[in-house]
DNA sequence: GTCTATACTGAGATAGAC
DNA sequence: GTCTATCTCAGTATAGAC
């Protein structure tokens, strides 16, 4: 039933391939300032275009902002869905773990929105925001029960409580201290990190 | 050679008086929308005080903020010196831990700004900041070390790794999500916050 | 659809009377 | 030193020509 995609004309592709473009200075820069210090000036000037025409392709700051956590979210469900499923689950959420800490390490926006209250509050009332949040959490949250059910995991924490944790690795200041301050590798900070978030500080 | 101090008078004593309210108030504010949201119309209505006398106290928002950091800062540093110094190092961390995380459900602004790039900037260049901020480090890290010698610190992660993640864990956004969540108390936040930063999340 | 130019707003900071 | 009123500026968003 699925009919062949129709041919994309030059104005069409040269459209999609700006967005991405707009897409990906936001993904930096929301990365590297933080949601209120990025004005939609800076947005433009790194594009390279003027700042009147980001609004031909998103509404609002608000919702160019959702958009780029939008898309950040099904990379990381893409992410998750190619880890191997043989392999036992509790490592699979350290994979995982992995893969969002290196992404943020390449200059990447956190997977929370933890630098801006206004952003948070804005995302929350944003439907394709809150699909995609809802939708991965639920997929983590599955891979949370299977190492529980292995007992993989410590008793007394709630499964929540591990949900939360594992996002807000993603946007802990301690990657940025490390990484400013130079003296560790990108994979030596990722495996610190990896570590002390399962097995904890204490010997 | 410790001259009396000076008798104060009435007008001195509600002028600081004032200026601890302008503090409490700015503490309670941060913490609870963060810097850029909060707005100096914000402080002088939660004092009962005009905008512009606010001014006369401080010289401008950021000095304010970080006049709030340094008294956390100066506080922490008091709640550590109280931690009985019989007890092992690694359980006066635990307590130092379970002290800042403590405060900050009561609603006071995290150790570390990180939810203000902007802030965190104005901070790095303010003395008096970076002199309560290196003072109380300096602490933590003699801590660290004693711990560490007693083979208490698991042996792959860095001094400063383990500095940088304590600090880290008072702005953790977990905290916030778990007490947005109402299905657990105070109590039971830290604790699990405190067993998973100290011993990880896998069994 | 892209540009330049501009309207509008919120917020930090200041002036001047009392 | 506190108030009210105002200045100034940055930044979001829009208008209108091409």
């Amino acid at each position: 039933m699925n009919l062949p995609p129709p041919r994309k004309s030059f104005r069409e592709t040269q459209f999609e391939l700006r967005e991405e473009a707009i897409l990906d200075a936001t993904n930096r820069l929301l990365g590297d300032k933080g949601y209120e210090a990025m004005s939609m000036d800076d947005i433009a000037a790194e594009v390279g275009i003027a700042k009147g025409s980001l609004y031909k392709h998103f509404e609002s700051k608000e919702a160019l902002a959702a958009a780029v956590m939008v898309r950040l979210l099904d990379q990381t469900r893409a992410a998750l869905d190619a880890l191997s499923p043989e392999r036992p689950a509790i490592e699979r959420l350290e994979g995982l773990l992995r893969w969002t800490l290196s992404q943020r390490l390449s200059g990447s926006v956190p997977h929370l929105p933890s630098t801006s209250p206004a952003l948070q509050h804005s995302l929350l009332t944003n439907r394709g925001y809150m699909d995609a949040l809802l939708g991965l959490s639920e997929r983590i949250g599955e891979m949370i029960q299977e190492a529980r059910a292995a007992g993989s995991l410590r008793a007394t924490l709630r499964d929540e409580f591990v949900l939360y944790t594992l996002y807000a690795r993603t946007c802990d200041p301690t990657l940025e201290f490390l990484k400013a301050g130079g003296s560790m590798s990108d994979a030596e900070i990722v495996e610190q990190m990896v570590s002390a978030c399962f097995r904890g500080l204490a010997a």
